[in-house]
RNA sequence: GGGCGGUUAGCUCAGCGGUAGAGCAUCGGUUUUACACGCCGGUGGCCGCAGGUUCAAAUCCUGCACCGCCCA
């Protein structure tokens, strides 16, 4: 049988049937049982907008990694997976193909035939998500995999939000958005793309309505935009232009005396313009702040519409006219300055959601806003208000999907309050972990902090730098800032929340009419325009000019079919907005296990109920909270800040206790990994070229800490077959398409040319896995053709050889420091620490040295035990990092030799996923035979130095002699027999008075002399001493300098004097021998 | 503009007070019956720059330069 293992380990060939085999014996099962110990990982779910990349697939390994380790020591351990509805970003690529393909929007097919469609991608992709993951080799729950929009997470959305409001945690309020003016929607921050285009700075002249005599009549304002200007409702100076102005020169000087001569120049001609703007400019600021300061008004040209001159630091005295013009409405940074001064100014919305201007911009109504802009410009001049023209370029953001220029724009929009509140929260309301907290943001962060305690006990901590990491998490929170959840689209939960809007008086009137049955389950607010709410009652006591919403939110959809009806009657229509995807993606951790009812959880065919089953407890009070969250560093605050005060404020307790931040993957230029930019590897084709655990071994090689990953990319050319590096190819007719060097065609690594072949991208960094992979099975194939029909029986640690109790010891010490690194978060070191004994120790020198004893009866029995226990070891070390092989390899010992232990047998497992965790062995450590070891290693090494400087290959056998006393010379005849074997050597002698041989080669090792006979270059061992010498005196050198500082003997401590002392020593008498040797050449 | 990182061998990264490391690449040697995707042995570093703290600095502190990421 062992014969039949080819040479070369074939991923293709058996990671199939073993996902198959896992999958059949439901081996990836979590079911809630007697343990008390657990471990949950709950995905951080991928997008259904596209396929994974690389980035996903290091997020994924990870899990894998610490989810495999945790089952195999013991743990309940459930892997959730699941994929997220991603609101925006899945509408915008069904929207951008609809559009490209059909020329439809999505106002062609309407709500429900937008969604269908969505729908159907959604279900394409997420079953290739599926695919990518399973080929990787996930060892996830599947049969509780749930989608954000499942029924069971929806019920939990509504829930949950729900509970907010109920709470008074959600409010409806202003917001500034990026409109998108065809699409009439508002887009998110990263759908605008920048650009640089040709514009102009116009100077518009504004009279002064009531200037006095001696006052100025206008001042002058500048904007690239000047439609705006109709819903202008302030002009702002700076309080103090000239305190501004000396304060900036002042800093100015500073810096100067420390700058470099061109920097200095640079500065130099900053503080000559600014001392010429105090005489040209200043005088004018001090007399309009001086109006500003008595309260004068500005007179809106065009529209004629007074408006106040304020005083706010935004005005820069240093920059243009020093005025500017005020359109809370329309500029981001205007909208703040309003926020600052709601008291004296308006704030005025001039566009209509298409783009056109509306009533409010008077006489311009009804106008396009380019056609707005060049009519505004047209009157201005002939109302001779135009200052000046200034051409400039200006950056423009533009509508990732409609190309048309983001407007900004006030919309009102749904907030949930993340500050502290009057009277604080309740967290955990009606649970055990019932608290309080001051406000939601609050509770997440205390809950990172050291000093938290809540019911539980649990708190959240990063890895593997809380300090860093939880600084993110902290900084973050603390600002503090209102969530906005609501979302202009189609795809995603719908906000639940019905309302009217009516006139103060009617509001008890309409109160009235609300459905009276089922409070429980419906809760209503009367808000005002700035979200701010009120009782039901308190219709009569609110201003009677003001406009009011009536506010309803229905708990479930029970309470809907049973109450929608009426609402509609009463006037009430539901929001048509969608929720945040962040909202349904905070509540993951628990919505997936049923809350808030397990028991009643709606869930698909075949899935796992999470209810509690047979003496089970249920799913939620059994996995939640979770032990840990993998993800990115930028996930901290969209997501790891969401989950926890969700959690925190649901269920009163945290939704996980530690937080694994991984690396990100860069490309070989340092440009993060994406495949849309076209320097993104599909994980699938990685596993195809290379195999699963290839990919998985580099990219837990990789893992080392906080430092992101540069992976440089290949291209294989679909014309040679070829390897192309796309850092140093020519580009084709795009910048996603490269020119084969060897073919000269063209090819594409995007896929968006359709005439064009797609290459595969790659990386050759993945040799490396494919390398070990070939080394683990070479090995695993030499110990199973030389394990025979092997019976096993029991061996006590006295009845082993030197080399056998050498290879446990060193067992015993991987097992621990694999797991030790584990526990830190660091995967690298963990398989460092396990790859450098198995490929080091065992390979290198155990299996080496036992070779020749599977030829011998006597010594072979006990060589098997420890290699078939060595190898058994081994496999279950690695599978957490290289599934596939592993499982393989274990299949084959079982049948080779299915019984293995030292002393006793090993519990057995049919499966290795399933097989216990290795655990360190204290009673097999022997420091000391370890260290007789490394000095055996070292003569070993030595022979092989000179072997390789001489040309004399291992066939050549050596008579070798070794010059010891002492220790070491009880030591190495003890195992004389390893350097013979290890070293080639014919004969061996060694002894305290062994003379060197006239014809023999000397070298030093340690305090030990080697002479190896029938080598015959005097020049280049020469050469070769003279550069050891080199290297002794140096080290040397460097020692006596330190051991002549008096402030190092008197203040270093001892050991590490005596240290240096000791090497000093060493040195001097190595430098002695090869001296001599040299003399004698 | 604010915050957080990074800069160590040709490349990708460890090390984070006490003699500079790994893998890949490179250069020799090696087809010895597990493995040439292997084995054996080399070469290669003012640890970004400038100051400081310390008996001792790649490691701690300050400043600068360059490169990233996040937030405005």
């Amino acid at each position: 049988m062992p014969d039949e293992i080819p040479k070369l380990y074939e991923p293709g060939k058996y990671e199939t049937a073993i996902y198959e085999r896992w999958l059949a014996a439901d081996a990836f099962a979590a079911i809630p049982d007697g343990r008390s110990d657990r471990y949950v990982i709950m995905m951080p779910l991928p997008n259904v907008t596209g396929a994974l990349h690389m980035g996903h697939a290091m997020d994924n390994v990870m899990q894998d990694l610490l989810v495999r380790w945790h089952r195999m020591t013991g743990d309940n351990s459930l892997w959730m997976p699941g994929t997220d509805h991603a609101g925006i970003g899945t509408q915008a690529v069904v929207e951008k193909r609809l559009f490209e393909l059909e020329g439809k929007t999505r106002h062609d097919l309407g709500r429900e035939g937008l969604v269908a469609r969505i729908q159907a991608w959604k279900d394409e992709y997420q079953e290739r998500i599926i695919r990518q993951q399973q080929r990787m080799g996930c060892s996830c729950d599947w049969k509780r995999q749930r989608f954000t929009m499942d029924e069971v997470c929806a019920r939990a959305v509504r829930e949950a939000f729900f509970r907010l409001f109920r709470d008074g945690l959600i409010y409806r309020g202003n917001r500034m958005v990026n409109w998108d003016c065809q699409l009439q929607t508002a887009v998110s921050d990263d759908e605008i793309v920048y650009e640089k285009v040709k514009g102009h700075f116009w100077y518009i002249r504004y009279p002064l309505a009531d200037a006095a005599p001696g006052e100025p009549r206008f001042l002058t304002v500048a904007t690239t935009r000047p439609e705006t200007m109709l819903g202008d409702t302030a002009v702002a100076v700076h309080p103090d232009p000239a305190g501004e102005l000396e304060g900036r020169m002042a800093a100015l000087r500073e810096k100067r005396e420390q700058a470099s001569r061109k920097e200095g120049e640079e500065i130099e001609a900053e503080l000559e313009r600014l001392e010429a703007r105090k005489a040209d400019v200043l005088p004018h600021l001090l007399r309009l702040k001086a109006m500003a300061e008595r309260g004068a008004t500005v007179l809106l040209p065009l529209v004629d519409r007074p408006i106040p001159l304020i005083l706010d630091e935004w005005a820069d005295p240093a920059l243009g006219t020093g005025c500017v013009k005020i359109t809370p409405a329309h500029d981001p940074n205007d909208y703040e300055i309003w926020g600052r001064h709601k008291d004296g100014i308006g704030i005025l919305n001039i566009l209509n959601p298409d783009g056109t201007l509306n009533a409010a911009a008077g006489p311009y109504a009804g106008l396009d806003r380019f056609e707005a802009r060049r009519r505004v410009v047209a009157d201005l001049t002939a109302a001779g208000l135009l200052a000046e023209v200034e051409d400039r370029e200006i950056e423009i953001g533009h509508s990732d999907r409609s190309k048309t220029p983001i407007e900004p724009y006030i919309s009102k929009q749904w907030f949930v309050r993340m500050g502290d509140v009057v009277g604080g929260i309740v967290c955990g309301a009606g649970t055990s972990n019932e608290f309080r907290a001051a406000g939601l943001a609050q509770v997440a962060i205390d809950a990172a902090g050291a000093g938290f305690s809540s019911p539980s006990g649990r708190r959240l901590t990063f890895h593997p730098d809380h300090a860093r990491y939880g600084g993110t998490y902290v900084n973050w929170l603390s600002e503090k800032r209102d969530w906005c959840i609501s979302r202009q689209l189609w795809w995603g939960h719908r906000i639940p929340i019905w309302r009217v809007s009516c006139a103060a008086p009617d509001l008890t009137k309409t109160v009235a009419r609300l459905p009276k049955s089922g409070a429980d389950d419906l809760q209503a607010w009367i808000a005002d325009a700035d979200g701010r709410l009120f009782d039901l009652q308190a219709g009569p006591t609110l201003d009677p000019s003001g406009r009011y919403d009536i506010l309803v939110s229905l708990r479930n959809l029970a309470a809907e079919s049973a109450l929608a009806a009426a609402l509609a009657a009463a006037g009430f229509a539901q929001d048509p907005d969608v929720l945040d995807t962040w909202f349904s993606s905070a509540l993951w951790p628990f919505s997936t296990l049923g809350w808030p009812d397990p028991a009643t959880a709606a869930l698909g065919p075949g899935q796992r109920p999470l209810g509690a089953v047979a003496g089970r407890e249920d799913c939620l009070s059994y996995y939640y909270p979770g032990a840990c969250l993998v993800t990115a560093r930028d996930i901290i605050t969209l997501w790891v800040a969401r989950m926890q005060l969700m959690g925190l404020y649901l269920l009163g307790d945290v939704p996980f206790t530690d937080c694994f931040i991984h690396a990100n993957i860069q490309d070989g230029k340092g440009e993060r990994m994406s495949k849309s930019k076209g320097n993104g590897i599909d994980p699938e084709d990685i596993i195809e070229k290379y195999g699963a655990d290839a990919m998985r071994y580099v990219i837990c090689d990789m893992q080392t800490g906080t430092q992101d990953i540069r992976l440089p990319v290949q291209a294989i050319s679909p014309y040679t077959g070829e390897i192309v590096d796309l850092a140093t190819a020519k580009h084709g007719r795009s910048i996603f398409s490269y020119i084969c060097p060897k073919s000269g065609k063209e090819f594409d690594v995007l896929g968006t040319l359709p005439d064009v072949p797609m290459a595969k991208v790659i990386s050759e960094r993945f040799e490396l896995g494919r390398a070990f992979c070939t080394k683990l099975w070479n090995a695993s194939r030499f110990a199973l053709m030389n394990l025979g029909e092997h019976a096993w029986a029991p061996l006590a640690l006295e009845a082993l050889g030197e080399e056998d109790r050498w290879i446990l010891s060193r067992l015993s010490r991987v097992a621990g420091a694999v797991t030790e690194e584990l526990r830190a978060y660091n995967p690298s070191a963990a398989l460092g620490a396990a790859r450098d004994f198995f490929w080091g120790d065992l390979c290198d020198w155990y299996l080496e040295i036992v070779k020749p004893r599977f030829k011998d009866p006597v010594s072979a029995p006990a060589a098997r035990t420890v290699l078939a226990f060595a190898l058994d070891q081994v496999l279950r070390l690695f599978h957490p990092f290289v599934p596939f092989i592993t499982e393989a390899l274990w299949e084959l010992l079982g049948a080779q030799c299915p019984v293995r232990g030292l002393e006793r047998p090993l519990p057995g497992s049919p499966l290795l996923l399933a097989a216990a965790w290795p655990v360190a062995r204290p009673e097999w450590r022997d420091a000391g035979l370890e260290d007789e070891f490394s000095l055996v290693q070292a003569v070993v090494r030595g022979v092989r130095e000179i072997r390789a400087l001489h040309n004399l290959p291992p066939s050549r056998k050596l008579d070798a002699l070794i010059r010891a006393d002492g220790r070491s010379a009880e030591i190495l005849g003890r195992m004389r027999h390893f350097v013979s074997h290890l070293g080639a050597l014919s004969s061996l002698e060694i002894g305290p008075s062994v003379a060197r041989p006239a014809t023999a080669v000397s070298h030093v090792v340690g305090d030990m002399e080697l002479y190896l006979q029938g080598v015959i270059d005097p020049e280049k061992e020469r050469e070769r001493l003279l550069a050891h010498r080199k290297k002794l005196v140096e080290d040397a050198r460097k020692a006596e300098t330190k051991l002549s500082n008096e402030g190092f003997i008197g203040r270093a401590p001892a050991d590490i004097v005596e240290k240096e002392r000791q090497k000093l020593k060493d040195l001097s008498n190595q430098i002695e021998l090869i001296d001599a040797n040299l003399k004698s050449l």
